[in-house]
RNA sequence: GGGCGCUUAGCUCAGCUGGUUAGAGCGUCUCGUUUACACCGAGAAGGUCUGGGGUUCGAGUCCCUAAGCGCCCACCA
């Protein structure tokens, strides 16, 4: 009784708790396969879940506190079941988040740039950098009370996953569905690099929209210093203003002089939009790439990476696009070809999601992932759900879900994800940053520089070339290796450079759920069975993770998977809400309502912390969370911590009546057994609900934990009792969820106590 | 422009395939207790389930409709 203070102190307890049990290695299935009797009940059904890997940039947040509690949840019900259980935990190395945060570092504390240092010194900072955060990261998992397999710990760029990323990339290159082209690309000025889709946000923004005299036309245009060699003016085909100029050249007075314009007639081109007049800039701006595309104009760069203006803006090169846009207008009023301005437009600014600067499209050279085009489908199961021998990676990645092998949960989310594969365009894969997966691509130089050489000579003699060169004759073709390659295979030339780029973020961790199980190489880690990870654990069992991310990544995992191992990544998908504060709105340091869960843990207790994240939740919908909760929830802890307290009293050796508990079961020494499972649980994939736990301040009614199977078999005869018996069911959920106190057994004591308390009243 | 969700006790939310008097926590009120627990106990009050219409023996639950709130996607020369 000495050691049972008189209320719960985590401090106390949970540190060394956590300990106990790393030690004792039960995270780690292959400890718990191979400690014989004590987990006899191990079974051959296998749940795995691998932890969707925080970013290395900073400590964590409520939503990862959410997200462990949850999936600590399933996994610790599952190994105490019996099932062959593991959870991987890793860390992501989040390209573009990361550089930037070193480099915001960098400049702060040294004044100095990227470029100062040059790639090579400029990584290992970054690599100081991820190694301190991820020491961080490790620890308030551990705070978290996770019982992660640290054993099996990833990081999306060590070693074992570079060799995966190179892999699979090698697969896509070798299949056609890795190219490189020109393409229409949102470009970050600042970020010094291009930006997916959905890394693009919107922001309403007010401007000014110019009016402009363009020969004959007025053209409307928010952007005028793009425009400077505008020579197209596309016109609604029914639109009866311009259907006689429609196909006719002339030339007009521009900006910089005279230039020749051509009247197309396309239908993108709104009849109510402006004047129903507009010229296009294939090289800025989406929709007009795509009909340069169509047409086959010409596509001239007016805007360079750095945000300045080239040299097809005359005088105006090297100037920044805000300065020129002035400018501009400034030139064109000279020469009286602004036709009137307005100063209220009010259009949706596409933004960087990351440093919010505003996105220049811009068309670079970059790698693309094709999602449309059709290859062989790399299993029978797959092919039987896909419906055919070839498939393109979005038929495969939708066929999955719409089938079921995939769940998704909650089940909306479905609609939205296909809603999102379907339009989905081909995916832009590298990026111009230095911290990443190097893309693994090769060039050889050396016959081009052969040739140059040879050239130059024959100039310098005065002798003309006699052969034509042919352009396949230039250069040797691009290597792609998963390995550096010593030289090039077809010239033997050992001056190879790699492609400076480097690859999506979300190329790494789309291969996540198999590159920690061991992929490409299988590692055969478990002697027992002789079975690999990969065979032991993938497909996995559930992802658990925000519905924020559900297109960023969860999506892509699902195309990768498909298209690498003809299998799908999860069978279930569990979607959890965002955390926000008592009034709804999202927790942020700006705004100062966010609560670290690591202060309220130090506060309150782990178990309170992640009670209060949990109970009252359901998947996909957000959750409101006031340290009222947690208080509340740190309350209810204590209680079964008094439960303990008070049976223990009763005595050492003590049996409590009605149940199967002794008093050294109450505050064990040693690590939970995972032979003893709960019989039942509630907060699962397999069943989505509300996790209805009802903790009383009353003292035992309302609690109804454990095994106190009599209860509800009394419950179930009373009328009425359908409903209450439910509840009861759900409340099973309570012994995973409390890792620290470990209380469960109390808890199964007090009910069973309770139970005869009932009774005695009733009678 | 397309899609999704929410609206149930003062507050935060459960209520699955429609089935007897609609549930929990917090808060409120009353009473009690200080050797398991004041981070306490017993009990009580509190809801025409957003409005309207429909299907049904029966609707918080299904359908239609209106309103308010919120989110996602697309796009805007």
């Amino acid at each position: 009784m000495s050691d049972f203070p008189s209320s719960y102190d985590p401090k106390l307890v949970e540190d060394s708790i956590y300990n106990m049990w790393e030690e004792s290695g039960l995270f780690n299935p292959d400890t718990v396969k191979g400690s014989g009797d004590r987990v006899q009940g191990i079974g051959p059904t296998s749940f795995s879940v691998v932890l969707p890997p925080p970013n290395v940039t900073g400590t964590l947040h409520l939503g990862h506190a959410t997200m462990l509690a949850i999936e600590d949840i399933m996994v610790r019900y599952h190994r105490m079941k019996g099932d062959d259980t593991v959870w991987v935990p890793g860390t992501d190395h989040a390209a573009i988040a990361t550089q930037n945060v070193v480099e915001k570092k960098l400049w702060k504390e040294e004044k100095k740039t990227r470029h100062d240092l040059g790639r090579e010194k400029f990584l290992k900072k970054v690599d100081e950098f991820v190694k301190a955060s991820k020491d961080t990261i490790h620890r308030q998992m551990r705070k978290m009370g996770a019982s992660l397999d640290w054993s099996r710990e990833a990081y999306t760029l060590d070693a074992p996953r570079e060799r995966a990323v190179r892999t699979a990339f090698k697969m896509m290159y070798d299949d056609e569905l890795i190219y490189r082209g020109h393409r229409i690309v949102n470009w970050c000025t600042r970020c010094q690099s291009t930006l997916a889709d959905d890394e693009v946000s919107y922001k309403e923004e007010k401007t000014k929209f110019y009016y402009l005299k363009y020969g004959p036309v007025v053209i409307g245009t928010a952007r005028p210093e793009t425009k400077f060699l505008d020579k197209v003016i596309i016109v609604h085909p029914k639109d009866k203003r311009y259907e006689s100029m429609v196909g006719t050249s002339f030339d007009v007075e521009w900006i910089d002089g005279t230039v020749k314009a051509t009247v197309v007639a396309d239908e993108s081109a709104e009849m109510e939009m402006g004047s129903g007049a507009m010229t296009i800039t294939p090289a800025h701006s989406f929709t007009d790439f795509a009909l340069a595309q169509k047409y086959g104009f010409e596509i001239h760069q007016i805007i360079n990476e750095k945000g300045v203006l080239t040299d097809a803006a005359g005088d105006m090169a090297g100037m920044p696009v805000a300065q020129a846009r002035e400018k501009v207008i400034e030139r064109l009023q000279a020469k009286g070809l602004v036709d009137h301005i307005d100063e209220n437009y009010v259009h949706n600014l596409s933004v960087c999601y990351r440093c919010d600067t505003p996105v220049e499209p811009l068309v670079s050279q970059q790698w693309f992932i094709n999602v449309n085009k059709n290859v062989e489908v790399r299993s029978r199961k797959l092919e039987k759900i896909v419906g055919k021998k070839q498939a393109s990676l979005k038929e495969m990645a939708a066929a999955v879900v719409r089938n079921g092998a995939i769940k998704i949960i909650p089940k909306r989310f479905d609609k939205t994800y296909f809603h999102w594969m379907d339009n989905l365009r081909d995916w832009c894969i590298s990026r111009q940053i230095w911290f990443g997966h190097r893309i693994p691509v090769w060039y050889c130089h050396a016959k081009e520089a052969r040739i140059q050489n040879l050239e130059s000579r024959r100039k310098q003699k005065g002798l003309n070339s006699k052969f034509k060169i042919l352009d396949s004759e230039i250069g040797c073709k691009p290597i792609v290796s998963i390995d550096t390659p010593d030289g090039c295979p077809s010239c033997g030339n050992s001056q190879l450079e790699q492609d400076p780029d480097t690859l999506d973020t979300w190329f790494s961790s789309g291969l996540w759920t198999f590159s920690t199980l061991g992929w490409p190489q299988s590692v055969n880690r478990e002697q027992a069975t002789g079975n690999s990870d990969l065979k032991r654990f993938h497909p996995t069992s559930v992802l658990e993770t925000g519905y924020d991310i559900l297109f960023f990544w969860v999506a892509r995992m699902i195309l990768m998977t498909t298209y690498v191992l003809g299998e799908v990544p999860f069978e279930t998908v569990y979607l959890h809400g965002l955390v926000r504060d008592e009034q709804g709105r999202k927790m942020s340091k700006s705004l100062g309502n966010a609560i670290d869960p690591l202060i309220v843990s130090e506060k309150y207790g782990t178990d309170a912390v992640r009670l209060a994240l949990v109970v009252g939740t359901t998947p996909g919908n957000d959750l409101k969370l006031s340290e009222k909760k947690i208080e509340g929830y740190r309350n209810f802890v204590n209680k079964l911590w008094n439960v303990a307290r008070y049976v223990s009293s009763q005595g050492p050796g003590s049996r409590v009546q009605g149940s199967d508990i002794d008093d050294s079961t109450l505050y064990p020494r040693r690590p939970l057994d995972p032979l003893s499972p709960p019989e039942r649980y509630s907060i699962s994939h397999e069943r989505p609900g509300r996790i209805s736990v009802e903790p009383g301040r009353r003292n035992l009614k309302g609690i109804y934990l454990g095994r106190s199977r009599r209860l509800v078999r009394r419950r179930l005869k009373a009328p009425s009792a359908k409903r209450k018996a439910k509840r009861i069911d759900n409340a099973y959920l309570i012994p995973n969820t409390l890792y620290h106190t470990q209380t469960v057994a109390s808890v199964y004591a007090v009910c069973d106590r309770g139970d005869l308390q009932q009774d005695k009243r009733d009678k």
